[in-house]
DNA sequence: ATTAATATTGAGACTCATTATCAAAATACC
DNA sequence: GGTATTTTGATAATGAGTCTCAATATTAAT
């Protein structure tokens, strides 16, 4: 059993969920994806070898995926939430580029530690952090 | 006039634009206002006062008042897009809390320019930052 | 293994922010 | 004025995301 399945089933145990077919799907499916994703790419690679995944639960084990600490809501994109791995990856800030939409990955932890010394002088409790800047990357700056 | 009409009208002339009665009226209501906003707040606060603007013109025009540079898309929250000054406003992050759904607003200078200087490090050319945390705020989180 | 209690599912209806359409009205130029 | 071009308001259409519900699956107890 492949870590992240433990770490999902151990969310889904801690809140009486059931780790049903479907979920286990959806939760491959979603870390075979190794890029940012939104629900229509995920439903599409799920349908190649599934025909029994709704969007409807997708759209219903995403929020779980979310709660469970293993993915999180990253950007918005073409009216589209997008969605990426949190477990496995280090956490990053998304530099976008305006003229050839690439996404570049850039480590963010020490900003995101200023930015938890920020929340913590105020009172807010901090439950996700997304910092992200558009501009032009160096090929298009030029 | 107005230091913002008076650059919304070059804009607008830029693209051979016309300064129209409605576009007027919203330029006005959107500066009039000095929180966030989405497009129903912005809607009703112009309908108490004129009867013949309608949201059609102002989903219309708010990219326009974006293109020229006057208020930015800032953040999502319930669903909708938000907007808010840049003309005239300091550069800010945003503390959104998901229980009450306020949004804080925290000086995010020293964090930008952590940011910044993280982005020459990679060649990007930086135009604009977004930075946000979701979590609960002082009163909801206890 | 049966049963009963509960959780989950797929299909499709629904919501609601945003966009597109289009005929009528406003505007700019001659 | 008249004509070409924009812009407008009303309304229809779109589409991502949510909700409903009867049918199915899971679990734990017998
Ligand atoms: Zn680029
Ligand atoms: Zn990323
Ligand atoms: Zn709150
Ligand atoms: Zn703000």
């Amino acid at each position: 059993m492949e870590e992240h399945e433990g770490l999902f089933r151990s969310y889904l145990d801690s809140r009486s969920l059931k780790m049903t077919r479907p979920r286990k799907i959806i939760l491959e499916a979603v870390f075979a994806i190794h890029e940012h994703f939104d629900v229509d790419i995920l439903y599409d690679r799920i349908r190649k070898k599934h025909r029994d995944v709704s969007r409807a639960t997708i759209y219903r084990t995403l929020p779980l995926l979310v709660e469970s600490g293993l993915i999180k809501q990253s950007l918005r994109c073409q009216a589209k939430d997008h969605y990426e791995h949190i477990f496995g990856h280090k956490q990053h800030l998304h530099f976008i580029c305006n003229r050839c939409g690439r996404i570049f990955e850039v480590d963010s932890s020490g900003i995101e530690q200023d930015l938890r010394k920020l929340a913590s002088g105020t009172g807010f409790r901090i439950e996700e952090i997304n910092i992200e800047a558009n501009g032009l990357c160096s090929d298009c700056g030029k």
